[in-house]
RNA sequence: GCGGGCGUGAUGGAAUGGUAGACAUAUCGGACUUAAAAUCCGAAGGGCUGAUGCCCGUGUGGGUUCGAGUCCCACCGCCCGCACCA
């Protein structure tokens, strides 16, 4: 032993790892399960410090679990559908599937050296036909069980490229590529019915105790439940009427419109007719579909010249507006306006003359709403007027209850509860994901494919046929074969579907395909029971909302099918959302145009916190924190940290410097401070191998203590996922250990068991140390330390001593003296002798174990 | 716009409502060295004081409490998501 050559030590012990085969998940019934899965990875072709993070959070839950006894499943994957491999072969010809596959083994490659603990028998891509056939099958599943449907919807549509736009790919309401105008056109579209699942994706929140709350609230506020009430307003012309779905019928009152979507059925038949609403129309079409983009649009509308009755007021009509706010898919597709108490109906009625009229007052003042709106908190008292008066005199929440009853008696409308949460649109107009296994035919209509023709394999996967990614649009659409089969059900010539899969489909039950990758059926019940659910899920907070509720649909979907348990509705028990890894952007105005000019880490020397160029001494700016972005380019190679420290150095410092729920900033200081920790660790073990095996020392107790201490507060820091608090008890054992003059006994347990406690973070060097201190086996196969609470337990505590407060003072009191022993004691110190200056304190509080506060 | 989060030394951060700043970086001092690097030892929130000590201090302003970084209200700033990016 000499120096820490992390470069063969790591390579060495997983060539051990992988000998044994340590990490391969066997169903076995004598032991527990443990399922710790990482979001998998989109093949970019290149991991990034984010990926190492993820990952080696999951991989110390993983090993620590099998060394505290589990039968742990830590399977890797790849979501690999989707459009930047369309891109790649658009833009630099090629094929998306050499593309992927040529990524997936890159990244592949730049994973295993990090030694991570992943059974890698199990791994496969979403892009395999042998996972989206089976992915067709449940597909057909759900279609039969009415989990499916088909209705209208819309797609930004390029009008110049002739092809449908992600919302990714429109920029400023224009297509990426042509620049043109995008517009909204509709198609028919494939749906999953999540809504009819609404109620119980909401109240399945509540049971989901190891999830973030703040995840469980998001997508608590994402389904969206609110009760309200369908109100029928009648047509004056006699045409029929017009439902308006409304949350706040209390203040029906001060109604003074009525506002359909462009697209409602009213405005629809309009349209021929009236230039002015077709016009009008024709521009909200032209709107960015997304919800930010309507949401931050000036709100707009045009007058149908349609009016409607008052329900309550007999004499009051209200015209009927087409306004780019209200949303088709919400509700009825209309709504009744009320300006005194919306601002954005207040704002929308005086843009275009429109009267605003109170429904009611808040106590004591009954100054009518001008410019802005009365909107009161729902726990406010509010006092109601008219026919409202006394039905709802306590809160605003009452007056909306009473009042939707209220409507209810009067046969005015029905009370109803809706849903923000909309139905899921799996059809995308594109080439590389799964193919939708449906067939249209003149006779039969739509029909699901056979299940004994799946995979319906992309034209690629049959033969090499080409694919012609030199034009925008879907290929399969012009592909001269492909669409072309047999109708299922009468066998005549027919056209298949060529709307592939939204690639959401794709990870809403990779989960379950790892408890049985290479099962003929989606999943194998047997295995699906035994390892379902996953028992630690992590990944980042951007998925918070689609993914996992998506996720959350399909486990359910999927045991309505017979794919499932029950107990498996809900997949992920725990879920762990981990931050971001960040990194200084070092930028220059450019003195001759004023653009920035962004440099490379390596480009730039640090002094005095300061940056400067290498190069000539220039000094730069430095912006701290922010996203690894290659476009500034303050990018980190997790390879080059590797070669240049190893993998454990990598390991260690993503988890040391911040909580893993929050962001952590890569700098060159901290991985360098990271190498030189585990150098001293690695040199610590070179000396006590060298001692006299004999050799007697000083303060073996200390030592003993110390490391019990360390054994309790790093185990209780990996089972919270405190990762970094954990490594600070490392840092803090390791400076002990390296002080300590204790005999080569207490000195060896010491360095075995901080080289077990480390494993989790850094298995190479740990299982280096074992070897070393002639440990039998694999540490990875040793069980975890345990804590011996004797050793935990001291004699005596300090107690600070407060004044008001303030910290004034301590004492040194046995740990098990008496509360009024300990006041005594406390009284009698100077620092409270000061502060009483000869009077009776007020209060003493004595917190055992804790503190003292003396109030004077 | 709506929803969610975050804000503590020069920097990343620690702190079951109970000694604010653990641990690490950067900085400074010391040992070793011809010198430097590496390594080891030590100092360090700000202000006043010779020291013991005192005052101030967790984005801002209020509140609850014997006690608030932590809980509540309002505000400011930054970050994430918004349904066809993965």
């Amino acid at each position: 032993m000499a120096t820490y050559t992390p470069s063969e030590i790591e390579a060495r012990w997983q060539e051990a790892w992988d000998k044994a085969d340590v990490f391969k998940a066997t169903r076995t019934a004598d032991k527990p399960k443990y399922y710790v899965l990482e979001m998998f990875p989109y093949p970019s072709g290149r991991i990034h410090m984010g990926h190492v993070r993820n990952y080696t959070m999951g991989d110390v839950i993983a090993r620590y679990k099998m060394s505290t006894g589990h039968n742990v499943l830590h399977p890797m994957g790849w979501d690999a559908f989707g459009m930047p491999a369309e891109n790649a072969a658009m833009a630099s010809g090629g094929h998306p599937k050499d593309w992927t596959y040529g990524n997936i083994a890159d990244m592949r490659s730049q994973m295993k050296p990090l030694g991570l603990s992943i059974d890698w028998s199990r791994e496969f891509a979403t892009c395999d036909p042998e996972y989206y056939g089976q992915q067709q099958a449940l597909f057909l599943d759900m279609l039969e069980a009415g989990l499916v449907y088909r209705k209208n919807a819309q797609v930004n549509w390029d009008p110049v490229d002739m092809t449908v736009l992600a919302n990714e790919q429109v920029i400023d309401g224009k297509g990426w590529r042509s620049g043109a105008e995008v517009e909204r056109r509709e198609l028919t579209q494939w749906f999953f019915k999540i809504s009819d699942m609404a109620g119980e994706l909401k109240s399945a929140l509540d049971g989901l105790d190891n999830w973030p709350a703040k995840v469980r609230l998001m997508q608590e506020n994402w389904i969206g439940e609110s009760r309200g009430i369908e109100i029928t307003f009648h047509r004056t012309d006699g045409n029929g009427t017009i439902q308006c779905y409304s949350t706040r019928p209390d203040t029906m009152r001060g109604a003074s419109f009525i506002a359909i979507a462009p697209d409602h059925p009213v405005a629809q038949t309009l349209e021929a007719d009236r230039p002015d609403l077709a016009a009008f129309i024709d521009e909200c079409r032209k709107m960015d579909t997304t919800e930010a983009a309507m949401e931050k649009a000036e709100k707009k509308g045009v007058d149908t010249g349609i009016r409607v009755k008052h329900p309550i007021y007999d004499d009051v009509e209200l015209p009927v507006w087409i306004g780019n706010f209200v949303l088709m898919d919400y509700g009825t597709g209309a709504v009744f306006g009320c300006p005194a108490h919306d601002q954005r109906d207040l704002d929308f009625a005086q843009k275009y003359g429109l009267f605003v009229q109170n429904a009611f007052f808040m106590p004591g003042d009954d100054t009518p709403v001008t410019t802005e709106a009365l909107v009161p908190a729902k726990t406010e008292k509010v006092v109601y007027i008219d026919h409202f008066t006394g039905i709802a005199e306590a809160t605003s929440q009452h007056g909306i209850d009473a009042t939707i009853d209220w409507f209810e008696d009067k046969g005015l409308g029905t009370g109803q509860t809706q849903y923000r949460l909309r139905d899921w649109g799996l059809s995308r107009q594109r080439y590389w994901g799964c193919p939708i296994p449906v067939v249209y035919c003149d006779d039969c209509g739509v029909v699901p494919e056979k299940k004994e023709n799946l995979p319906i394999a992309l034209p690629y996967e049959n033969g090499n046929e080409p694919i012609d990614f030199s034009v925008p649009g879907n290929p399969l659409d012009r592909h001269p074969t492909w669409r072309d089969c047999a109708c299922p059900a009468c066998g005549k010539p027919a056209k298949r579907e060529t709307d592939t899969m939204d690639t959401f489909v794709d990870s809403s039950w990779y989960y379950a395909r790892f408890t049985a990758p290479q099962a003929q059926s989606p999943t194998d019940m047997a295995e699906a029971d035994y390892w379902m659910n996953v028992d630690q899920y992590i990944g980042g907070i951007e998925h918070a909302i689609l993914h996992l509720l998506y996720s959350r649909f399909f486990a359910r979907a999927m045991h309505i099918t017979g794919h499932l348990p029950k107990s498996a509705s809900e997949p992920f028990d725990a879920l762990f959302t981990q931050g971001m890894v960040t990194h200084a952007i070092y930028k220059r105005d450019d003195p001759q145009t004023g653009r920035p000019i962004y440099y490379y880490p390596e480009q730039v020397s640090l002094r005095d916190g300061k940056a400067f160029l290498t190069e000539d001494g220039t000094e730069v700016d430095i912006v701290p924190s922010a996203k690894m972005s290659k476009s500034k380019n303050n990018v980190v190679d997790p390879l080059n940290i590797i070669s240049n420290y190893g993998a454990d150095t990598a390991r260690w410092f993503v988890l040391s410097d911040s909580p893993p729920e929050r962001d952590v900033e890569w700098t060159a200081s901290g991985a360098e401070a990271a190498y030189k920790h585990l150098s001293r660790v690695w040199s610590i073990c070179d000396r006590i191998a060298a001692m006299n095996p004999d050799a007697a020392g000083e303060g073996d107790e200390e030592l003993l203590r110390a490391m019990h201490a360390c054994i309790h507060d790093v185990t209780m820091g990996i089972e919270s996922f405190g990762f970094n608090a954990a490594i600070a008890k490392l840092y803090g054992f390791t400076a002990t250990l390296q002080k300590s003059k204790a005999g080569h006994a207490a000195q060896r347990e010491a360095i075995i068991t901080l080289a077990q406690l480390m494993a989790p973070m850094t298995p190479h060097l740990s299982e280096d140390i074992w070897a070393h201190q002639g440990g039998t086996g694999l540490i990875i196969h040793a069980p975890w330390p345990r804590a011996d609470d004797a050793m935990l337990k001291s004699d005596t505590v300090t107690l600070p001593i407060q004044i008001n407060g303030k910290r004034r003072g301590e004492i040194n009191v046995p740990a098990d003296m008496d509360k009024a022993e300990v006041e005594k004691t406390a009284m009698a110190t100077d620092a409270v002798q000061r502060a009483l200056n000869g009077g009776q304190p007020k209060k003493v509080i004595v917190v055992p174990g804790r503190i003292v506060n003396v109030v004077v």
